[in-house]
DNA sequence: ATTAAAATAGACCGGTCTGTCTAATTTTTT
DNA sequence: AAAAAATTAGACAGACCGGTCTATTTTAAT
């Protein structure tokens, strides 16, 4: 793995625990164990292009993992298994980090607009990807309902996060045959 | 209105708009036009203090509007006028705020418990607000519902902050009468 | 082997951060 | 009126912020 990879994945990771604005590039790279000349020299246009690549990366790789929780399932069997890695990355942190997303769209203001356009682009692709795999199932009207999902999903995790306590993801799960069969 | 009424209002404005890490001290006293001897004579403990109070009051003032919202409604027709506050608060601020907790929360870690546990107060306020006032009209559970209907709010706003468009929270109404059925 | 480009290295800059300190002033109490 | 308490006032401190700059080293091209 190289330095320009380094730097995206270890910025992916803090952010996703802390949000961007308490991430500082000096933080980064003493954890990457880099100088400073090297992440300006990869990214020049500094922390506010860091984030937003960070930000893509880490939407990535948890769609991926996503991805491999629903493999081979339902439709709502898959939905919940998505619930359910949220919960598990919940419990695993100690409530620490779960969707590297969030805290980042919610930070970002008019004033760091690309770094809110890599958020949007993201959720966007999420429920893309989602999308695609409810019409294969038989869903109609895929899109509007992994829309719903995510932000059924979003919300869980946001109770959840903010009392420490998983039963608000749980919750969530009862909605997730109501938006199905809607 | 006292110096320190003053700041906790200001701060509470602010932290809505941008979360406690972007809001600085000395924005605050510049905004209240106070000294920095005041604030930290009303809060000899800084700023963790000053914001914890001030997410405290953000959250009374939001729920009076909840509740200002709901007065003389049915359930259902109650929570879809809440989720229409949420909806017009992210009009009329271009998306600035709309829920003062969520993103405090979100940003709030280990490191910053006082904080955390303010959030999650209010939001536990507003849930037996909520829970009362589904009773008192016939709901079975309420307090589960009450959890599930916030839940179901706070990621239609994730999800419409982040792409700038209501239409999350529009969709999120179909949810409402799904969970009261239940 | 020589040149050019890429990447690493870290000192340094101005600015901002939270928080401290002493003093002056206003308000309250007696 | 005098004393005590509450509050206001803002200079200052030390750490950290994102970002710039010049050198040096490493890698790639010829």
């Amino acid at each position: 793995m190289n330095t320009k990879e380094r730097l995206i994945a270890t910025t992916a990771d803090l952010i996703s625990k802390k949000g961007f604005r308490a991430v500082g590039i000096n933080e980064v790279i003493s954890a990457v164990e880099v100088p400073k000349g090297s992440l300006y020299h990869h990214f020049p246009k500094g922390k506010e292009s860091l984030v937003s690549q960070a930000v893509k990366f880490a939407g990535r790789m948890q769609m991926e993992r996503y991805i491999d929780a629903v493999r081979g399932k339902g439709a709502e069997e898959g939905l919940i298994a998505i619930i359910d890695v949220m919960i598990n990355d919940l419990k695993t942190s100690d409530f620490a980090e779960a969707c590297p997303i969030a805290i980042v769209a919610l930070e970002a203001s008019a004033a760091t607009e690309d770094i809110r356009r890599a958020c949007d682009a993201m959720f966007k692709d999420w429920q893309k990807g989602l999308a695609v795999y409810l019409e294969k199932r038989g869903i109609t009207n895929g899109l509007e309902k992994s829309e719903q999902f995510y932000a059924v999903l979003e919300g869980g995790f946001v109770l959840s996060k903010a009392h420490r306590d998983v039963k608000y993801l749980e919750q969530q799960k009862k909605l997730v045959k109501m938006i199905l069969d809607s």
